[in-house]
DNA sequence: GCCATATTTCAACACTTGTTGAAGTGGGGA
DNA sequence: TCCCCACTTCAACAAGTGTTGAAATATGGC
């Protein structure tokens, strides 16, 4: 194996052209960014980002794909692991809550910031009218569905809208919560901080986890 | 009183340009957009722009000011209705979630498309790193404050982090429901529908003042 | 060492961007 | 009528934009 090549076998400048629009299209958004200020940072040449990845548009897809695909396999595990641990029963929706969010804290992100500019750039995409609807689809719609589907299972007989609304709103809060706008920060004068993500993880779970347990038929 | 002049005194260019921007920086949000977009949607020259307003970024700020006032008020008017109503108890927590949400309904947006795309651009904005933290708190936290009194009025002597961190879910549930993305139309397979909001009402109600009781104190 | 291939740089094009200053328009008061 | 003023248009600049083709360099197999 080259030296100019990571463990995914490709080469060096290519991860580093990603990490570098990640973070750029994370902060600033699609349009607020351009190709020579994300070569700069990943101190390359602006043609090679053309060059590994073609038009702008397609580094953007690119770079939201990089994740996705990790963090699906990560929430897969997850909530398979829940649905075994409570066989034969239905797991209870606090357990398919925290398999849908534990994986964004207890992944190699930990070390590695680039998650944390992902979770922000997610927040973009989301609430872009542009695209939100569009690409959330594509890159989260299989792996959402089957976690619908265990809420399904374990509410029981559940109104359909109601289930895909209050999932609606648990997206609405998550992605802005991992979005470390700054924002809770300056409403709460200092008492809680946006980049306290593990402190933020208890509150999140309790509040979405009665939001969904509030449309369970009595 | 010339005829170039609406009911609020200024020139009818002048709104048509803030109606224009608003349309536009909601749906591409603001690097998204060019001043000249907006002048051709408002049927003025460039020029026109930078005399009412001077610089893009002063545009962009006219428009969310333009209606944050009148939300605000809107929304001080319901929850000043609903402590009255209750006194001299307390408001229950559903009565508080309704009065922040009610005016965003019965307003006079019904019939005025500018409002939809006004609630698109807060969403953009809450959820921006670059501009969330400050806007937010600049146009509407004078009021989140009062309705986060009332919250605590209502609950009790509630934890504080957690008071604040379901606020921040309830920000996040509601800009993004209201940014009307399309995204629940397709992940529902068009059960759902982003633009019908008075359908999503009461399942916001129910799922986010659930989220709220659960953080009383037994 | 040699060659085909992959990677990287360089320089430039064609176009769009925000912004500006000067000129033009129309109406109301002196 | 003339002038002042707010409003509007016109034309243009200077900087920045995504994208490209050709040249240069490095890499790995023979």
């Amino acid at each position: 194996m080259s030296l100019a090549m990571p463990d995914d076998g490709k080469p060096v400048r290519r991860t580093a052209i990603l990490d570098a629009a990640e973070a750029q299209f994370a902060q600033h958004g699609y349009d607020g960014v351009n190709l020579r200020a994300i070569a700069r940072d990943a101190g390359v040449d602006v043609a090679l980002a053309n060059y590994h990845f073609g038009k702008k548009r397609d580094l953007f897809d690119a770079v939201l794909m990089r994740r996705a695909e990790v963090l699906n396999a990560w929430r897969l595990k997850a909530l398979e692991d829940a649905l075994s641990e409570a066989r034969p029963n239905p797991p209870s929706v606090e357990a398919i809550v925290r398999a849908y969010l534990r994986p964004l804290l207890t992944g190699s992100h930990v070390t590695e910031p680039g998650w944390k500019h992902y979770y922000a750039l997610i927040a973009y995409v989301n609430n872009s009218p542009d695209w939100g609807g569009k690409l959330m689809t594509q890159f989260f719609d299989p792996l959402i569905i089957q976690f619908i589907d265990a809420l399904r299972l374990s509410l029981g007989d559940v109104d359909e809208k109601a289930l895909y609304w209050s999932y609606h709103c648990f997206s609405g809060a998550l992605t802005l919560t991992f979005a470390e706008t700054g924002r809770i920060d300056l409403l709460s004068k200092g008492l809680c901080h946006s980049d306290d993500l593990a402190g933020a993880y208890e509150h999140v779970v309790r509040f979405i986890t009665a939001g969904f347990e509030s449309i369970r038929p009595t």
